[in-house]
DNA sequence: TTTCTCATGTAACAAGTTACATGATTCG
DNA sequence: CGAATCATGTAACTTGTTACATGAGAAA
């Protein structure tokens, strides 16, 4: 249910419509949790109906914008501190290397040289947006930074690991 | 279609029947992907309908024993080697940071440390499997150890992390 | 003989993906 | 006027979760 809490949450921050929501996820969320426009509208319509949202205006072009209401705020917070976090994440990275024997040692150098070098990819990505969110005062960007800093992180470790695990293939 | 890849995986080190993998997935996949009974078992039926796998043997109490076919198993390195992994991995425990101004600073402080200790539960628990399976000399072990030492180095940085994530909060 | 483990499957539902459909308004 | 952007939605499909159903064979 985390895609209902994280439409909460960008709410939380202020009113907006779906197409608002969309652009939002695209700049920030997308890279911790991906959405797609059909599920933000399809959630918009449920979290209506529960009563988590209203819609508190229409405009032009069949807008609709959207406000969280006290029951929406309390179910993102009881969210935020209540409910484990998902203890496993999946990673398909991780499922290939079980299997690496099915390829010949080149090959499987390879796969790690070609890890390394995408985890520096992703950290170049972080460190050029970093700069950009740098600025912004809101709470969306402040809390990003701690993520980002996640994902700093995370992108090293990655890196190092697939260079270490390359010399482990003998 | 990771959870099809998995199959032929655990099959590519020798037949086995639908129960055995399912075993075989709890003590060493279901860290990095985790499966139902269910889904295994449809998952087999689809992949011998696709000619990846077939039924070798019948046993008693409807045992079916498959092995991967010459099929499957260029099906199996072809996604190894020329599939790339997922870039984006979902996290709500990283979602949740960027809505941590919902709560007063020190619940958000409360949020950091408790993830620090779970990642530091998780560093015992991979200390704990990593003598046990220290021991194996199969292909499964040899490279599970790889990716137990990624889930290692991830703890580390998850920890230091966290730690550092609460003193943020002002 | 009763209980445990082995063994396979179905059904209902929730979540996520991909593609398509449609039309209003704004801007150059 | 034509193109870009704004804006919302539906439909078909795949993947994943939860719960239930059933029964054979082994061991106590």
């Amino acid at each position: 249910m985390s895609l209902r809490h994280a439409v909460l949450g960008l709410l939380s921050e202020g009113p907006a419509s779906g197409y608002d929501l969309m652009k939002l996820f695209d700049v920030s969320l997308s890279n911790v949790w991906p959405a797609t426009q059909s599920q933000l509208y399809a959630e918009l319509g449920k979290l209506a109906d529960a009563g988590l949202v209203d819609v508190v205006a229409e405009g032009p072009r069949g807008r609709k914008e959207y406000a969280i209401t006290e029951a929406g705020l309390a179910e993102l917070r009881h969210w935020i501190s209540d409910v484990e976090p998902a203890s496993v994440q999946r990673s398909d990275m991780l499922l290939r290397v079980f299997f690496l024997a099915q390829l010949d040692p080149e090959q499987a150098r390879q796969y790690f040289r070609h890890q390394a070098e995408l985890a520096a990819k992703r950290l170049e990505y972080m460190e050029s947006i970093r700069g950009f969110v740098e600025e912004g005062g809101d709470n969306l960007s402040v809390n990003g930074r701690i993520a980002l800093e996640y994902g700093l992180r995370l992108g090293r470790v990655q890196r190092e690991w697939a260079e270490w695990a390359e010399g482990q293939i003998r």
